[in-house]
DNA sequence: TTGTATGCGTTATCAT
DNA sequence: ATGATAACGCATACAA
């Protein structure tokens, strides 16, 4: 208790009567423990406020009580809700988050990331879309021997190591309520080649498309990579076409928000002259004008359970594999409306 | 160069031929050294890719190469742009970002935060607003020997403590554009009690009002929580005086867009029926119907600003001083017209 | 300018 | 079930 002012393990043993390693055993729950001492270590820790440092576990353990959340994500909505997602779980334990975003681009990525990993050496790792696809760096947390959980749009790794939604089926879900609304022109703004999202979504839309008996059209999709700019140039494309659509899915909301604001500069009316839907339901979805109809991707949800799976005593299995799947559903608000007839 | 495949500093002495001591000097970059020895030893490190263990360093310095991030703040694109800010400059140093959100409404937020800085020992502290503000917590981070940074509309601390805008300043400024388009009428919502940004807005909104010589009137500014929400439930109180303001002035973009959005859902035109402008210049400000007039506030410069305080070599002083003191600045886009005759 | 001994606070090993 | 002693990897005090 010298100069930090924080009270250490020798302190505790001393006042306790006992040696540093029973007091870590306390501390540590080891079960072959007398009932007794415990009682009495616990008594004067909680007398002395004792709390064990973080960094001489670290040394010691090799591993640090962090959680790594990993990340190239072009949203920002989506980084925050994951963000929230995991505080929410970590608050009330021994570890705190870190956030370190890489570059997807970069060729050396995976070798940067390996230097984090080798440095920090944080006890559990997030991945969030869309590097979470990578192999390579769920390979690469292994090796280290940290946990990591990757978020997806489809499962693609083990169930203990995956959080993952039912992008294809719910984007079905969402054409076909433009079907059923008497849309035939439907077209799509759909995500960045690479992203497992895009392509889920896409196959979502062409599934629905193609069982409504309409041929998918390759000129009715355009491609954006997630910002509301792309979307404002996809749907610029898609507009331009003859005859017209009548309804457009965009893969996020950003580009559908960037949709609208091109329909609004061409003095179309939504959802009179064009229904739009899109994706992620993030809070600018219900701040736009007309309030969008879109895709609820329950990323916080997501990322407690990831969060869950991180800091969890259990090692996998047990009663999971039920709340890995999580559903996206729509929310209907006032973006859509029968085509003009 | 055991267990953990990872090479020590005890690796590099060895191959090296000197003692651990001097290779501590080289990676501290100690003055008092021999050039030959130096180039030598950073030869080594360099041939067999030694990485000083940050864990070890921790424990032996009793301080973590971390900067926190410590925040309350209720406005996500703000936080995400000090994060991107921040991480800028930190991607290439030493250090990492650890994100510790707290609820300033708990009665234990004090302890909370101090038992969080004695278990982690950060290097530095970002402090945002609204509890950036608050100098206890500031007390803390020197009681603690760790730097700090508290970003605010207006300076309240040591230069080296301290990155801050002329909100009031910048309010007046869009304030007075309204004026000059001939708004007379201009209403105002506020941000929360005890946000120092809520006040130094209010205040040059007044300032302006005051000077055009129109006397500032109680029922014309509406309080809100700098929520998209709040901002409808302010707006809405706000149109229903008579006669009708021709234009309103938010103290940030959430809440302005929660103006436009009450202002169509009462079938008014903006900016014909309604001028708005906002503050902040998030993302949304320009993805809004209209384009939203604002006051941008430079988020990330400031938050890379701070974050070169806080790892920086210079102790403080220096040519700082200058840089500082951030301008917000309006940026017109289309929410503004003249009134109605 | 460089090396030696010791400390940082915890966990692991191997006794007892 | 508990304890003495040695890691863990680096930095500091003090010598040389």
């Amino acid at each position: 208790m010298k100069k930090t002012g924080q009270p250490t393990i020798n302190d505790v043993a001393r006042l306790a009567g006992v040696s540093k390693k029973t007091v870590s055993r306390v501390i540590n729950q080891s079960p072959l423990l007398n009932g007794e001492t415990r009682d009495r270590v616990q008594a004067v820790i909680a007398e002395i406020g004792y709390i064990p440092n973080p960094q001489a576990r670290a040394l010691a353990l090799r591993r640090n009580f962090l959680i790594a959340l990993i990340h190239d994500n072009p949203n920002a909505q989506m980084v925050l809700g994951v963000q929230q997602g995991l505080l929410e779980v970590l608050r009330d334990t021994e570890f705190e988050l870190l956030v370190h975003p890489v570059d997807r681009g970069a060729p050396d990525m995976t070798d940067e990331v390996r230097r984090f990993l080798e440095r920090q050496r944080p006890y559990g790792v997030m991945l969030l879309p869309p590097i979470s696809e990578n192999d390579a760096l769920a390979a690469l947390c292994d090796q280290i021997g940290c946990r990591y959980v990757r978020m997806g749009s489809a499962p693609f790794d083990e169930a203990e190591h995956m959080v993952s939604s039912n992008d294809r089926e719910a984007v079905r879900g969402a054409v076909e309520h433009l079907l059923s609304a008497g849309h035939r022109r439907i077209c799509m703004i759909a995500g960045p080649h690479g992203f497992r999202s895009a392509h889920e979504r896409q196959q979502g839309y062409e599934e629905a498309i193609e069982v409504a008996g309409i041929g998918v059209q390759r000129t009715w999709i355009a491609q954006g990579d997630y910002t509301f700019e792309s979307g404002m140039r996809a749907a610029e494309r898609l507009l331009d076409l003859s005859p017209r659509p009548t309804a457009i899915f965009a893969s996020n909301d950003e580009m559908a928000a960037g949709a609208l604001h091109v329909a609004r500069q061409r003095g179309l009316e939504v959802p009179d002259d064009l229904s739009i839907i899109g994706f992620d339901d993030t809070s600018i979805a219900s701040h736009l004008w007309p309030p969008l109809t879109t895709v609820r991707w329950p990323i916080a949800t997501m990322a407690r359970a990831a969060a869950l799976k991180l800091v969890g005593d259990d090692d996998g299995g047990e009663e999971d594999g039920e709340d890995d799947l999580f559903v996206s559903t729509l929310i209907r608000r006032a973006s859509v409306a029968k085509p003009a007839a």
